[in-house]
DNA sequence: GTTTAAATGTGATTCATGTCACACATTTAT
DNA sequence: ATAAATGTGTGACATGAATCACATTTAAAC
């Protein structure tokens, strides 16, 4: 029954847990269920969308046309709400999501969601919540970027996976040196080049995709000050 | 009578159309109307707070503190509101806000705030797309930022200053070189330097503050490719 | 009106990082 | 298994823009 695999699914996410039982009960009704492999489109820049995505499980890139080139704006982890401010606005996705990893995800009506947000003020409550928080990582990472070098900004993302994403100081990339590059918005060559130099300094282990970090106070140091 | 104050001032900002007269009221009864002077801070970065701030009339300058300097995130005119996402997530304040013109700004409570959003689901709704319309913006900021050189965030700034803030192509520079280069992400001598030349080709006219874009297809173009 | 301080313009210099070039490794297709 | 395609490491070089240094203008203070 697909009202109780939303019940036991949903819950997972902080906004979700203000949803009551019948309200999860609508949701399910019109939940559709889609498994991603690595390197599937989700959904598309440019194209059409009615539709908020609940990522169950996975790893996913957003990634946004510039001038120049795509380039990668956040790695968003499960559970979470995808698309949200792609889709409120207009019916329009301002940005393509891409699985990293297997992910499975949760396509949810847009007119389904707006009217739990209106049902539930709690539920909304914790969507704006959200949303200020995402606005504020924004800002930040907006400032870092300008004002730290490249060095500082792969320290910073290091770091980041290890703690948000893998809760563990040894991983394996999910991205190439080029996906890399698009995430810390330099080039592959600065990005495999100053991976080697952090490698041959002790700071961090490096052998292809697979990464330990070893020195995270020097790791800090520079995602600070580099 | 603060009540009728607050039906007539708030009424300009869209999410606040949502309101009932009733919940205007209560609005108005702890709604504290202070004038800001050009320069002074509206709230300061690292501060407690406690308030979301409705500005009423005037032009603000947000101002995020890096690891090296100073840096403007945006520019916001009223009518609008300020400090959501600074003040609703814990209550220090992530950024200043700093009057660039005479302001005037209202002074609401967060609870209060916080229980329209409860009590009024059409209010929060549009609280919802403003906030995503802001990340979306971030978004962009931050391609643009990466991708474009100086020169063309200097022509982007200056259009939207003329299409969104003055809605003229002649207006004052509301902000020193120094600010604009926060504004921008470069150094006042570049800021200084590429104005200039975009004064000798003709493309605006510059005497001091006073600015004139003459050549806007130009313009959209080093803004779009620059 | 004179003095002082702040803001601005412009040249010379330096440096981080993007770009080009190519060798080598690894994966995928046939 | 072999070929083709894609991903990766490293050197050489070019360049945009920050920084330093100083002249000059504008605004503020007395």
């Amino acid at each position: 029954m697909q009202t109780v695999k939303c019940a036991t699914c949903l819950l997972k996410s902080k906004p979700a847990q203000n949803l009551e039982d019948s309200e999860l009960a609508i949701l399910g009704q019109s939940c559709v269920e889609t498994v991603f492999e690595k390197g599937e489109t989700i959904f598309k820049q440019d194209a059409l969308s009615s539709n908020i995505i609940y990522l169950q499980t996975g790893l996913v890139k957003l990634m946004i046309k510039g001038p120049q080139r795509m380039q990668i704006i956040k790695l968003k982890k499960a559970p979470c709400f995808l698309g949200l401010p792609t889709t409120i606005g207009d019916k329009i996705n301002h940005y393509s999501a891409v699985a990293l990893e297997q992910t499975t995800a949760c396509f949810i009506d847009l007119s389904l969601f707006k009217s739990l947000l209106r049902m539930n003020s709690d539920f909304s409550c914790e969507i704006i919540l959200e949303l200020c928080k995402n606005e504020l990582d924004q800002f930040n990472r907006c400032v870092k970027l300008v004002q730290n070098q490249v060095f500082g900004r792969l320290a910073t993302n290091l770091l980041n996976m290890a703690n948000e994403i893998y809760r563990a100081n040894e991983f394996d990339l999910p991205l190439s040196r080029n996906e890399f590059a698009d995430l810390v918005c330099s080039s592959r060559e600065t990005v495999s080049r100053l991976l080697s130099e952090l490698n041959q300094e002790g700071i961090i282990e490096i052998r292809g995709k697979h990464i330990r970090l070893i020195d995270l106070n020097k790791l800090e140091d520079i995602s600070r000050n580099g």
